[in-house]
DNA sequence: TAACAAAATGCAAGCGCTTACATTAAATAT
DNA sequence: ATATTTAATGTAAGCGCTTGCATTTTGTTA
């Protein structure tokens, strides 16, 4: 029932737990030979140190945390993925939860795993409630921001610009010739990535003298039926859009079903993009024109950041990750 | 720097740390007005108990551990998250590591978990060496495996029968009157699942006298670009089989975008089955047919079967989740 | 070989929490 | 009102580990 304890290992040893522990964890502060007769009776009992015992006597956990919405959703998975991957090199174990994209969830998942010591934490955008950031301050948690970037002291990101991305692919819709452009956006409650995305679009609307504020958003949960949903919305508005620009690519990818099923022609009669690049992307007919985010490498990117930050707490240099716009068949030219 | 500890709430209160204790784990033996003020304490100070210190003194982690081959995955995604939220209801953490697949690497990781005290663990499958069972026996661990189902005591199940929903879908191949089939199936080494889907092909195969054995196997890994390679080497024998059941949906995906690209009609030139039912599947073009797996349900069932044995480690009633075959548009009928 | 410095090891005090058990307060019976 | 039961709270002993400091062993120097 009970796993053997470093007192068991010391007995057997003829040692003191102290000099025990140090084989363990300063293994070069032991003389070989009695470092090589305690490792012997290790291996015998299958000694594996507890945890919580650890964690208590040492304050330090080599563990990290990652609060994300939820893995339900590639590009998540897909990070989370490659922090895993990264953290396990340096033998740190990856707690996860989820948020469910809850402010006060998220608040309480973050309580949990700093109450179970994690070293430090990734987090998913910037936008939390102020009593969550206290918290992180008051705690002076270690924790890095992921999925966005802005240049800003005051947090440490692994992200790319949300808003910088989001302009590009709108100036690639306008440059196609496109002139009324509607967009499906995320939830933006709560979400400064699908906020940020909203701008973008704005943003470059106004710039080439469009009118971005009037453009007609719809938002949407993240579901290829919602996008269903969404588009039939906005195909009631008249006149129609040319082109309808999506928060992400699932969002998209449930306006081209719906206009298929309307019996509409991608590019010809809608043009649709959308944003995140997922695997879905290439695969859906058409091909999704979208944006590029490269999550694997953002997430090593995150894991790496917090885990030099954990050595030194002010060791925070931000990284700024590039997006690019992907032209695939569901943008098409308009002809004047 | 330091969080607030139960004596500093202790303290603050005017109570003593067993009556903070109490208010947190079984507050109904705290008389209201007592527990109100200490709550009150809590919630000031935003305390938040010391994992190490709980799990030491109560030899319980409120943890518990999941080893999956990878996230980067949707059908592990997607059941992790309700494992997550399962978990998250009854207060306990999730510890998340990934195996790649690589049974060496999957004893690494649950040695790591079970070290930090996990309460009990996640498997997918039942495919591990003697070794990584043995451990797990020495060690009294808590698991119950997913993913799969046999009928078997040794272990305990939340899963469903990859042979049986293999031997339905291909008998669903066979009653639409295709006589010629082939399969590419996920790589079966190390890999139950991969392989149970095989032998249920197969044995279908054989009941309607149509030579299981000798059934042209394509191995791919997981992926889209896997399917296609595998797609061409199947094309390249002859006579070309009029249906091809995929180990997963991904190679499915695959092998039609190849199918396409050759100019081949789909299931007109050929039928392509898939297996998992992800959401890819009712996107791409054909929709494809696949066998639906609840992968939702199969985590929370998982969840819910560890905390169960958890309070009562012999409380383990397997479960055995049910398949059924989606037919979409991927399966088309032979005219004899 | 004695005297001393340096290295290795042991001792023991916690780390923050839970929980038997002891004590006190409240509720009920007499 | 008092004795007795029951509920609420307090006391204090660890849980398994790390680590500062004391002690012992080993190595060095004169």
């Amino acid at each position: 029932m009970s796993s053997p304890t470093l007192e068991d290992v010391a007995r057997r040893a003829g040692v003191s737990t102290a000099t025990v522990s140090r084989c363990l964890n300063t293994p070069d502060s032991v003389v070989p030979n009695t470092r090589d007769k305690v490792l012997r009776v290790v291996a015998e009992l299958g000694y594996t140190p507890h945890f919580g015992g650890r964690a208590l006597a040492s304050n330090r956990s080599n563990t990290i945390g990652a609060v994300i919405p939820t893995m339900d959703n590639a590009i998540f998975a897909t990070g989370l993925q490659a922090v895993q991957e990264t953290l396990a090199e340096a033998n740190v174990t990856l707690l996860v939860a989820s948020s469910c994209y809850d402010p006060e969830r998220e608040l309480e998942q973050i309580r949990a795993l700093v109450g179970r010591g994690a070293d430090g934490l990734i987090l998913i955008g910037i936008a939390r409630t102020q009593k969550t950031y206290d918290f992180l301050h008051r705690r002076q948690i270690t924790y890095v921001i992921a999925w966005n970037y802005r240049s800003d002291e005051k947090h440490c990101f692994a992200g790319f610009d949300n808003v910088e991305a989001a302009e590009r692919i709108t100036k690639q819709v306008i440059d196609y010739g496109h002139r009324n452009i509607a967009m499906i956006a995320g939830v933006t409650e709560y979400n400064d990535r699908a906020t940020d995305r909203v701008i973008g679009v704005r943003n470059a609307l106004n710039l080439a003298g469009l009118a971005g504020d009037q453009m007609q958003v719809v938002e949407a949960s993240y579901s290829l039926k919602k996008g269903e949903e969404a588009l039939d919305k906005i195909l009631q508005r008249s006149p129609q859009p040319t082109a309808i620009i999506c928060g992400n690519d699932v969002l998209a990818v449930g306006a081209i079903n719906k206009a298929k099923q309307l019996g509409m022609r991608i590019p010809e009669d809608v043009s649709i993009t959308g944003f995140d690049d997922i695997e879905l992307a290439a695969v859906v007919e058409p091909r999704l024109t979208t944006v590029h985010v490269p999550h694997k490498r953002m997430g090593k990117a995150a894991a790496r950041l917090l885990l030099a930050m954990r050595d030194d707490r002010k060791n925070c240099h931000s990284i700024k990750l590039e997006t690019h716009t992907v032209l695939r068949d569901s943008l098409g030219t308009i002809l004047k």
